[in-house]
Order: C-alpha cells, then sequence, then structure tokens
DNA sequence: TGCACGATGAAC
DNA sequence: TTCATCGTGCAC
C-alpha cells in the first residue's frame, strides 16, 4: 500500500481532483482498517469560487481549508451529514476536493454514494476535521495495480446558488462506475 | 442573542 | 416534494 505523499496535495486543485479518481481512502478506527475506492469527487477552487466555504473568507469553520495541504476538512451540513474534503494547494489558498462517492474495497458496510453516506460508512465525523492525511490511520494510497478509466465531467451538486461558478465542470467521476452518486 | 440556511438523504 | 436537525455566520 503507498500512501500518497504531501507534495501530492500541495498542487492544483483540479489536478488533484482528477488523480483522486482510483485511489483507496483507509481509515483504521477501533482496529478496523476500511478502505474504499475513490470514484467521485468535486474541486473547490478557493476563495473566489462562489460555491466553496472559503469564498466566505476565514472563519472558524473554514479555518483548515486555509491551512496546509494534506489535511482533511470535515464539516457537518444539514445538521447531520458530515462531509469530508481533502485540503489541496499551498498554505493560505483555502481550496478543497469534495469525495462524493466510494467503492467498497474492505471492510466497508452500507451505501457509499453520497458524501454523507460516504461518511457514515468510513465512520468519518467532525472529530477527524483537521486530521493530517500523511498519518497511519487516516490517509490515502495508490492502489494495488494500474487501472484504466475514463473521466466523466459535470457541474458540482447542490451548489445552484453560486452563480457561474454553479455551471463549472467540477465535478469527476469513473465512467460507467456503478457506485457513482448522480450518473 | 436570534435567525436563516445549507457541498444531504430518506421518506412519502 | 417534503422534512429531519443543528452548526455556522452574520445581522441586530
Amino acid at each position: 500500500m503507498r500512501k500518497v505523499p504531501r507534495a501530492f496535495y500541495d498542487r492544483d486543485t483540479i489536478a488533484v481532483a482528477r488523480d483522486l479518481l482510483g485511489k483507496h481512502l483507509v481509515h483504521v478506527s477501533n482496529g478496523v482498517e476500511r478502505v474504499g475506492r475513490i470514484v467521485e469527487v468535486e474541486a473547490y477552487l478557493g476563495t473566489n469560487d462562489l460555491a466553496s466555504h472559503s469564498s466566505r473568507g476565514l472563519t472558524g469553520r473554514t479555518r483548515v481549508m486555509f491551512g496546509p495541504p494534506g489535511r482533511a476538512y470535515v464539516y457537518l451540513v444539514y445538521g447531520m451529514h458530515s462531509c469530508m474534503n481533502v485540503v489541496t494547494e499551498r498554505d493560505g489558498h483555502a481550496s478543497a476536493v469534495l469525495l462524493r462517492a466510494l467503492e467498497p474495497v474492505r471492510n466497508v458496510d452500507g451505501p457509499t454514494r453520497g458524501p454523507g453516506r460516504l461518511c457514515k460508512a468510513m465512520h468519518i465525523d467532525r472529530r477527524l476535521n483537521d486530521h493530517d492525511l500523511t498519518g497511519d490511520d487516516f490517509f490515502i494510497a495508490d492502489p494495488p495495480g494500474a487501472e484504466r478509466f475514463s473521466i466523466v465531467k459535470r457541474p458540482r451538486v447542490g451548489v445552484g446558488y453560486a452563480g457561474p461558478w454553479a455551471r463549472r465542470l467540477l465535478r469527476f467521476y469513473i465512467r460507467g462506475n456503478p457506485f457513482v452518486s448522480k450518473p
């Protein structure tokens, strides 16, 4: 299992988003290692992106987005669902990639399509906010073998309020994968 | 101190 | 289409 280094996250957010497809998300809790293959993501491009939480500026919640790359930004939506992002680009840039769907690989129970269900199945909640993704209990790794797939680009989900940014093709998923939330 | 509103999901 | 449910951000 080859863990991706911090330098992977310290790059253009769209490049990171596309390169996350096919990688394995690993979370070890209570002695159980849960693994899912990332099949759908969305890029949030910083303070100019009106769909991004960071467009509202540096606040208590968005603090992690403004921090260094390679950490998890986990927040609660609608008072009940956790969503997980990986923070990208240099310290202070405030961009991230939302993980929207996984394909179960190991010890994953329940549905994994959709950001809230993904977190529930992987036992991810806000306690993991700001958690470093280069550690040994919560990280992203290259899958064992090389895989070929094509990538579909679509507008992001649930950001219709974001004006022109709502139409940008910043949602990426693996073509034909049955675990994608909204093909 | 109050209030409007979600990067959702499940039920109806 | 409706609603559950509450942290966050910003207005008073």
